[in-house]
RNA sequence: GUGGAUGUGGCGUAGCUGGUUAACGCGCCAGUUUGUGGCACUGGAGAUCGUGGGUUCGAGUCCCAUCUUCCACCCCA
């Protein structure tokens, strides 16, 4: 104290402003309890249909994660070295998927069916909803040489059990399957630019018709070609009859066949694992995702919510791991962007943030010995109860404010007079209403109060 | 990578064509209520107006630079 005041010149010195890197998302703690539990409710699901959970390293060596090297998501990896070993850090969980199936191949037991709940990172310009550290949460099941196409129509299901369990109702998985588009590029002689073209169509519904076109003929595309892919993606009708139609175009191309064939199985298991109709539609248009999907695509819209994008995609891949491996290993996955999809729903309020304690009880002492209040919340914890004792000398007022701002729903006061009867006061602190109990209360009656 | 914007107490904003002690709401702290939160009232703390230069008698307000963040495109979750 003596020091105060010449200890001001430090107050004067400048300070670290602190600052959270940008597209880096960091949440108060009522938004946080509310991303862990669409993030619980997301992992129980997967949980629930067996998948067995896996947790890879952030970082990889560099030659491991960039095996498959090029594409735009390379430009945005976030690599350095430490010492002289080339690090970078993961931008998706496939790839370290890849690895780790490729690696564990002998004692791993196919088809192998995992979930990874993650961060990945991306140094690419922010913008809005879009993150330089964001959460995945994917699902694949991995074949040894094969994958049954039933497993295909699997993962809609669990899909829409997830969406379901979030409290979402219209809400609908698009299918497709991309060996039909190439097989009618096949058809069309349409070889060059065709993952280019498969952008353009997947973006029709944002730009339209008009600029589909004028995009295609940028791509040299042969304005015949335009026009039968055109009439093509705008097939309409109910899945059977888009599946119908398909079959009834008479193209002869094996890939496009098959395709066709794919879907219609697809679609036929699909309902035999129970999803219903209305929130599945095949969509020709979905051609979006990474370059490594050959068969089934999936991409997940919410109806009102159209703008947000997909909010969860995937697919069927031929070879999951052949940067690392001579095995043949097909898989079918899809991954949910927890952190997009949090931001959004936040911004839009669809989800509310009302604030939600963690705590069932505080417990507030006006004692200065803090055994009987520390015993009974050892007490309450032991049944259940997430309970806090409010450390710190402050006057009861501060203490129920405290609580009242987190909002804790019960208030347990112990002072003096409670000791002396053996007592404790219960304050609900959403009605006012308070009651004497005796600290010898049995547990199913302390339930009984705070758990209704 | 291309293009366009932004920056004022913890947060959200006001500050007119440059003029004395930078305003408001929320939040925070204290009191009215010495063992009781939410409401109300009263009072209080807290900003060298992103940073550095320049123009001017004088700049949050004008000019330049720089950093930061944001938005769109690209691509994606």
């Amino acid at each position: 104290m003596v020091d105060d005041f010449i200890g001001r010149e430090d107050d004067i010195m400048n300070k670290t402003e602190p600052r959270t890197l940008s597209g880096f998302m960091e949440l108060l703690p009522e938004e946080q309890i509310l991303f862990d539990q669409m993030k619980e409710k997301i992992e129980n699901t997967y949980k629930k249909y067996g998948f067995l959970p896996l947790d890879t390293p952030i970082l990889e060596l560099s030659e491991v994660l960039l095996a498959k090297a090029g594409g735009e998501t390379e430009k945005q990896i976030y690599r350095f070295e430490k010492g002289d070993t080339d690090i970078s850090m993961r931008f998706d969980l496939t790839v370290p998927l890849a690895k780790y199936v490729a690696k564990n191949y002998g004692v791993l037991s196919f088809p192998f069916r995992r979930y990874q709940i993650g961060k990945v990172y991306r140094g690419e310009r922010t913008q809005k909803g879009r993150f330089r550290e964001f959460y995945q949460c994917d699902i694949d099941i991995i074949g040894d040489e094969e994958l049954d196409l039933v497993n295909d129509a699997e993962l809609p299901k669990i899909i829409y059990s997830i969406f379901k369990d979030l409290g979402f109702k219209d809400f609908t998985i698009c299918i497709n399957n991309r060996k039909i588009l190439n097989g009618l590029f096949e058809s069309l002689e349409q070889k060059e630019a065709s993952v280019e073209i498969l952008r353009v169509i997947d973006k029709i519904e944002k730009i339209g018709k008009d600029a589909v076109i004028e995009e295609l003929s940028k791509l040299q595309v042969p304005s015949n070609n335009i026009s039968k892919i055109l009439q093509f993606i705008e097939i309409q009708g109910t899945n059977d009859e888009k599946i119908e139609k398909l079959e009834n175009l008479n193209i002869e191309n094996e890939l496009f066949k098959q395709g066709v064939y794919e879907l219609k199985e697809v679609t036929k298991n699909i309902r035999i694992f129970g999803l219903p109709e209305e929130n599945f539609k095949i969509d020709l248009t979905i051609a979006r995702g990474l370059d490594y999907y050959t068969g089934t695509v999936y991409e997940t819209f919410l109806n009102s919510y159209r703008e947000l994008g997909s909010i969860c995609s995937g697919g069927r891949y031929e070879n999951l791991a052949e940067y690392y491996t001579d095995k043949k290993l097909p898989g079918v996955g899809v991954s949910i962007g927890l952190t997009r999809l949090f931001y959004k729903l936040n911004e839009l309020n669809i989800i509310n943030v009302n604030k939600k304690s963690i705590a069932d009880v505080l417990i507030v002492p006006m004692i200065e010995d803090l055994q009987i209040p520390a015993k009974y919340a050892e007490k309450l914890r032991n049944i259940g109860v997430n309970t806090q004792i409010y450390l710190g000398q402050k006057k009861l007022k501060a203490k129920m404010k405290y609580a009242d701002k987190l909002n804790i729903p019960y208030v347990i006061v112990i002072g003096e007079d409670e000791v002396q009867n053996n007592n404790a006061k219960i304050k609900n602190m959403q009605t006012g209403e308070e009651k004497n109990i005796s600290l010898d209360t049995n547990n199913e009656e302390i339930l009984k109060i705070i758990k209704g």
